[in-house]
DNA sequence: TCAAATACATGACGAACGTCATTTATCCAT
DNA sequence: ATGGATAAATGACGTTCGTCATGTATTTGA
């Protein structure tokens, strides 16, 4: 069967967007191709017309969830004011967040998976954790622009490392303890 | 072929060991059953006299990963005295630490691919959180007891934070600097 | 010392994996 | 309107996966 030039197009957007989603959720061996297409409305075969590899997919996945989570923190950032770093850090470390990794952070999601593959995709990481960094430092305080960028460093680290933490945890409780424990470790200005 | 007694809970325990190091470096879906037993020096076929599945093996290599790090963290907790809060960090933030993780913390290491696995593993997991902050909530400045308990969670996440994206980016200034600017933040009190 | 117990090896199973050649059906350009 | 281009479906390939039944050799207990 074949099907508009732009509807073809669409359906490319689609798979990229499921995959995005579904790697964020099972991690990237927990997605087979198959699965992927049929979660796009489409079958298996269909996949290599539109991609290299399964790891071409990955990349061009990854770069999409980490572009959108970038731009919604430069949105905040550009129009959060005075309380941006508040919520930046309020968003990040809600229970929505943690319970929705599909749409969520792609660092505390697939970070520890991407440190092991040696590919692209760790550049592109790489290239998101500097942006997000520069983002940051707009909004931490700190007296000198080497104090805001160690402040933005550990903020960040401390952001992902408590969705980590609050996803790995079984008890709802312990869970949004964390959460707001470093919350109130971000907002106390460190 | 058969083996002593003693011999056998001798590769039991060894296969337990490879499988902690092995999941850590590579995640659980990175390790396959022949692969183990092959670096544990047996053949596959061996592993079911040993284990209901693969899911038990990681249940018991995640125990173990898990109360290796927490012992050693109540050794320094017990021993190190004032600076205490300074060795634990200045250890989990090290080179060292990031380039290894198959000898390292298994809630960096595995902590996202844990939070999708309903099984017993997060359990372990979770009970591990409790007497990780148990254990820092000795050696946190903090004016409560409350307080100490937040103070431990925020570093804890900290901690993990740092860690995965130390070992997430490509770029090895940007992964040691990740590093220094979390155990400055821990140092500076908060 | 000899029989029973058992630790590991061998080899096979169905399922799912990533990949691709081929076919089918439809859009697009002429 | 028609023919060439092409998007997606079909179906198959060789691997590798987790799992297990069976075989074999050795240790252990009587």
């Amino acid at each position: 069967m074949r099907v508009s030039r732009e509807k073809a197009a669409e359906n490319r957007e689609r798979i990229i967007d499921v995959a995005s989603k579904l790697f964020r959720e099972r991690g990237f061996d927990g997605v087979g191709v198959a699965d992927l297409m049929k979660s796009a409305g489409l079958t298996h075969g269909g996949f290599y017309g539109n991609f290299e590899s399964k790891d071409d997919l990955i990349l061009q996945a990854c770069t999409r969830a980490l572009d959108h989570s970038l731009n919604s923190l430069k949105n905040v950032v550009e129009h959060g004011g005075k309380d941006a770093l508040n919520i930046v850090a309020t968003t990040y470390l809600s229970s929505a967040h943690r319970d929705h990794p599909g749409s969520g952070c792609a660092m505390a999601a697939l970070g520890a998976e991407v440190a092991r593959n040696s590919s692209p995709v760790r550049a592109t990481f790489t290239k998101t954790v500097c942006s997000t960094v520069e983002l940051l430092m707009q909004i931490v305080t700190g007296k000198s622009k080497r104090a805001k960028r160690e402040r933005s460093l550990a903020v960040y680290s401390s952001l992902v490392g408590a969705l980590v933490l609050s996803r790995a945890v079984d008890d709802p409780e312990l869970s949004t303890e964390i959460l707001q424990a470093t919350l109130a470790s971000i907002s106390a200005g460190d």
